[in-house]
DNA sequence: CTAGGTGCAAATAATTTGCAGAGGC
DNA sequence: GCCTCTGCAAATTATTTGCACCTAG
C-alpha cells in the first residue's frame, strides 16, 4: 500500500542501464517519507554503504527527477529538496519555518481560479507552485503530533469522500427530478439515472469502510483535497434550483450542466495519479459521470429536435468540452 | 508616479549610516522594473562605477531587504532575484519559462482559500509563494507585446473599480432598501447611507477619471488584482436578495453583512501598501464602510432591544469581528 | 574617535563535471 | 567489447565572511 513499496523496475527508459548502485539509492529514497535534500539522502545512503560517492547520488537524484520517480521542489532555503512523484500527485505545500517539515495539500478551488487567472492573463500555464510558510501545530503547542498518513491514503479517502456527496446529491436530485417531471420518457431516464447512482453508492461506501478498516484513524485525518464544491455534493445547489425551474427541458440542462463539471472534475484529478487507489476511484467515477453526460444530451437533442429548434445548450456559465 | 522616483531618503533605521555607494546601488536598483538577480545588478553598477565591489552590492541588497526596499524572491533558477518592496505589495508570479521575464498579480479569492486551508490544517500562517509557471504571450506568439504598467498604477486602477463597482451596489441596495422599509427610522437610516454611497461614488469616479488621464491605455491593461465578489459589487447580490425578506431587521442584518465583508476587504488589502494612491483608496473606503457598519450595528442594536430580545447577530457566515 | 561601510580575496555550500577505471549486457 | 555508471577530485556558481582600511557623524 505504501509508495515505498514501489521499485526502479517499472522505469527503464532507453540508453539507461541497470546499477545495482543507483537501484540502492532510489530504494532509499522511496523508502522515506519527508522532502529530502541530496545531503539528506547521502546521510542515508552512507549510513548502509559509505562507498556510493555524493556525485553518483545526485546523479541518481537528477535521473529520478527525469524518469518521473521524484520532483525536485524548492522551499526557499537556497538548495533543492525532492520528493516522490511515482505514485504521488502534484500538489501544494504548508511549509514549517521553525521545524522545517512540509505537509501537502491540494485545492481544487485555487487551482481553478489559477487557471483563470492564467487564462485572463493569456498566459500558457504549466507547472505551478503554491507554497504557505508558516509555523505548524506541532511547533507552536507543545509535540503532541502523529506523523502525517501517506498522501495516497488521504487522497483515497478524500476522493471517495466526493464521490460519495456527489452520488448522494445526485441521486436525490434524479429522484426529486424523477417526482416532477411530466414527460414519461424523461421520467424513465431520470428514475434509471437516480438507481444508477444507488448502486454506485453502494459500492463506495464499502469501499470507504474497507479503506478505513486498513486504518483506523484515518477519517480523522485533516483533509488534504480541498474542494468547496462537493461539500454537499455536486448536485445539491442543483436540487433546489428545481424548484424554480418550469419546464422538464430546464431539468435537463440542469442535470447536463451537474454532470459536465462532475465528470470533469474526476477526470482531472483522476488523471493526477499513476494507478493507485485514488485514481482508479476518480476515473471509474468520470466514466460513469461521462456516460451519464452522454445519455442526457442524447435526451436534450431528441427533445430540441422535435421541437424543430436548433439546441440552446450552449448557453450558461460552463463552457468547457465533454469531449465525449 | 513610478516607484522608481522613491529614494533611500525615507528609511534610515538606527546604527546605519548613510553611504554613498549604497545609495549609489539602492537608486540604480530602485530605477529598475523587474525582478533583478544579484548578478543582474552587479553589471549594472559596473556598468556606471567599476569599483565598487560584488560583495557590497550583496550586503546592499541584503540591508535593503532588512529594511522593506526589497523582498527576495525564488523562481526556482538556483539563485534569488529581489524586487521592489517599497510602494509594492506583496503578490503573485506568472513566470515565462522561455524569456524569463515575470509578471504580477494578486487575488484575493486565493488568498482566501489559502487561508482557509491553514487553518483547517491548524497552520500559523506566514508568507505565501504563489507561482504559476508557463509561457506568457509574447513567447507564444510574436512579439507584439507593450511593457508592464507599473504594479502601482495598476493596483490604483483595480482598486479605484472595485470600490465603484462596491459604491454603486451599496447606493442601489440601499435606495432599494428604503423603497421596502416600512419602518420610519430604518428609511431614514438608509435613504442616508445611500446618500452617501452616491456622494463617495462621484469623487471615486473622478479620480479614476483623472488616473486615466496619466496613462492611456491603462484601462485596457489586464487585471492585477482579482476579486470576483465585487466583479458586480459585493452589494449586487445582496439587493436581490432583498425581494425574499420579510422583515426590515432581516434587511438590515443583510447590509450589516456586506458592510463587514467590505470593511474587511479593504481594510486587509489597504495595509498591504505603504502610501501609494491605492493604500489611500482602500484605507479611505474601509473606514467610510466602518462608520456605515457601526451605524447599522447601533441600529440593530436599537431595533432588538427594543423587542426586549437579545441581538442575534452572532449568527451567519461570516465570523469576524469589526474590531470598531 | 568610533561604529559602520567597503574592497579584496578567501571561505562556504550546493551542485556539476572531467576523466580514468568498473561493471552490466 | 561497448557503452554506461561510478568515484574522486577539481570546477562552477551563488553567496558569505575575515580582515585591513576608509569615512560619516
Amino acid at each position: 500500500m505504501h509508495s515505498s513499496t514501489a521499485s526502479v523496475d517499472r522505469v527503464r527508459p532507453v540508453g539507461t542501464k541497470r546499477s545495482n548502485k543507483r537501484d540502492f539509492i532510489v530504494n532509499v529514497f522511496l523508502r522515506q517519507e519527508g522532502h529530502l535534500s541530496a545531503d539528506d539522502l547521502v546521510d542515508l545512503i552512507r549510513r548502509e554503504d559509505h562507498r556510493i560517492s555524493r556525485a553518483t547520488v545526485y546523479r541518481t537524484l537528477q535521473w529520478m527527477v527525469q524518469n518521473g520517480i521524484a520532483r525536485k521542489v524548492d522551499f526557499g532555503e537556497g538548495r533543492f529538496r525532492f520528493e516522490h512523484s511515482y505514485r504521488h500527485p502534484r500538489h501544494f505545500h504548508l511549509v514549517c519555518k521553525s521545524c522545517g517539515r512540509s505537509f501537502e495539500f491540494l485545492s481544487s478551488d485555487i487551482e481553478s481560479l489559477m487557471e483563470e487567472v492564467a487564462s485572463v492573463r493569456r498566459f500558457e500555464m504549466g507547472q505551478t507552485v503554491l507554497q504557505i510558510h508558516g509555523t505548524c501545530e506541532a511547533c507552536r503547542t507543545g509535540h503532541p503530533q502523529g506523523a502525517e498518513k501517506t498522501t495516497e491514503m488521504l487522497f483515497a479517502r478524500d476522493a471517495l469522500r466526493i464521490a460519495i456527496a456527489t452520488e448522494r446529491s445526485g441521486r436525490d436530485f434524479y429522484a426529486r427530478a424523477a417526482r416532477m417531471t411530466k414527460n414519461t420518457r424523461a421520467r424513465t431516464i431520470f428514475q434509471r439515472l437516480s438507481g444508477e447512482e444507488v448502486d454506485h453508492l453502494n459500492k463506495l461506501e464499502s469501499r470507504y469502510e474497507e479503506l478505513l478498516k486498513q486504518d483506523a484513524d484515518l477519517e480523522s485525518r485533516p483533509p488534504f483535497l480541498f474542494f468547496k464544491g462537493a461539500a454537499n455534493g455536486l448536485f445539491s445547489a442543483a436540487a433546489s434550483e428545481l424548484n424554480k425551474v418550469s419546464s422538464d427541458l430546464d431539468a435537463l440542462k440542469i442535470a447536463i450542466r451537474c454532470e459536465r463539471g462532475s465528470y470533469q472534475f474526476f477526470k482531472k484529478y483522476g488523471e493526477r495519479f499513476e494507478d493507485s487507489e485514488g485514481k482508479r476511484i476518480f476515473l471509474e467515477f468520470a466514466d460513469e459521470e461521462r456516460d451519464h453526460l452522454n445519455l442526457l444530451l442524447g435526451e436534450l437533442r431528441a427533445y430540441t429536435e422535435k421541437r424543430g429548434r436548433r439546441p440552446a445548450a450552449s448557453r450558461g456559465a460552463h463552457s468547457a468540452r465533454a469531449n465525449a
